[in-house]
DNA sequence: TCAGATATTTAGTCGAGTCTAATTCTTCTT
DNA sequence: AAGAAGAATTAGACTCGACTAAATATCTGA
């Protein structure tokens, strides 16, 4: 059985290697701790036999370490799904509330959960959740930037999960569903006019637009 | 904000305090601790100004302390309602659940929670659920063991919640809702011959009888 | 009432997880 | 290739919440 901060840890962990290295200061500043505590832990979760960390060399999940991260984050889009679609949540304020429910410990509670929902594959914000096996639906999303003028679309994730980002594309009216048409791409600055299912027009840099996941 | 282990203390003095006093040994016993841990915690739940605690005279909440206490109950029995209703928990497998879903922090989870569920004003055992401002529509129930010969009832609670009586119940069929009829009582033993909604005739002991709830 | 039994509190220790400060390793620059 | 800069680790201290053992207070029965 993990503690909550040897989860946390590991998650903050998994998190990071899918963009490539897990450095200590990145897990820290993840996690609102400092470098020395996480090096401490690494330590720990090293001897656990759920990651292979040699100091200075950094770190990578052995097999169990992995299952267990990606069950933390089944159970954290899981709650997620369910907060959003049950208890009419905003998809910007679910986050902090996952948090803390993915640490509640009971295989039968996720289970159950999960078929309540319907077994869904992705949460509210286009994120993949695993199967209990841990396999993963990935999607096979591209970001609005990189679609042609004229092209229609219907917004399925993003890639970017600030509150700021989330709360923006609500009162945008923009969340997953919602249907789209590229009008115009402004050549100057890469921003796009675009045109909304309700018929608004509306123009979105291209760092918003690389954060919209679209199919 | 209060810890887990505060909140842990707090509701078991509020718990004990119902049937009179709460002793540090019964704390310690209830949350599996030893009295020492229980008084330096009454000590600093005392500072916090959560209870009234002065060393070898015994505890009382205050008003702030109550009020956390009740509000934890709250979280505890919407949750095991959410669970029985809606995820298909027994009623003898929620505790532990409960135990871990109270904690969490969210006021605005446990309003969604309460409103998702209708409002309920009774959770699965038949315990009140305090309201959002703390009160307790409270149950007029009676005991079993206090019906006459030839008296019908319904089972509205329990007033026993270890998991061996709610199983035994569970299998009984003799959850909240279920039918009864008080067939015969036994001079001997006081135990119940009782014919149930269903057509059975089954013999409950007078210990079990008092621990059956019916309106 | 008072001595033993019982309940409670105090004192001191420990592990988990965090911090700051000091140290060591790695990498980058010239 | 050497030294500076940056990243990571170690050392040592702190808080929280638990423990055991010892001390003290309260209760109870002859």
């Amino acid at each position: 059985m993990l503690t909550r901060a040897e989860e946390d840890h590991l998650k903050a962990v998994h998190r990071l290697l899918e963009d490539g290295i897990a450095s200590t200061n990145a897990i820290a500043e993840r996690l609102s701790t400092k470098a020395s505590s996480v090096t401490v832990m690494l330590q720990k979760l090293n001897e656990k036999g759920l990651l292979n960390y040699q100091p200075y060399k950094g770190v990578t999940l052995t097999r169990k370490g992995r299952e267990q991260a990606v069950a933390l984050v089944r159970k954290h889009r899981l709650w997620e799904t369910f907060l959003v679609q049950h208890l009419g949540f905003g998809w910007d304020e679910v986050h902090e509330v996952a948090e803390q429910l993915e640490h509640i410990q009971s295989a039968k509670l996720v289970d159950k959960l999960d078929e309540f929902l319907g077994h869904p594959h992705f949460d509210p914000h286009g994120d993949p959740i695993p199967t209990k096996n841990g396999a993963l639906q990935s999607a096979p999303f591209k970001a609005l930037a990189a679609l042609g003028v004229g092209a229609k679309a219907t917004v399925a994730g993003v890639g970017e999960h600030s509150r700021d980002f989330l709360r923006f594309l609500s009162e945008q009216q923009l969340g997953v569903g919602a249907k789209l048409q590229v009008l115009a791409r402004n050549a100057f600055d890469g921003s796009l006019n675009v045109k909304t299912g309700d018929g608004r027009t509306i123009q979105l840099s291209h760092a918003t637009a690389e954060h919209i996941l679209i199919r």
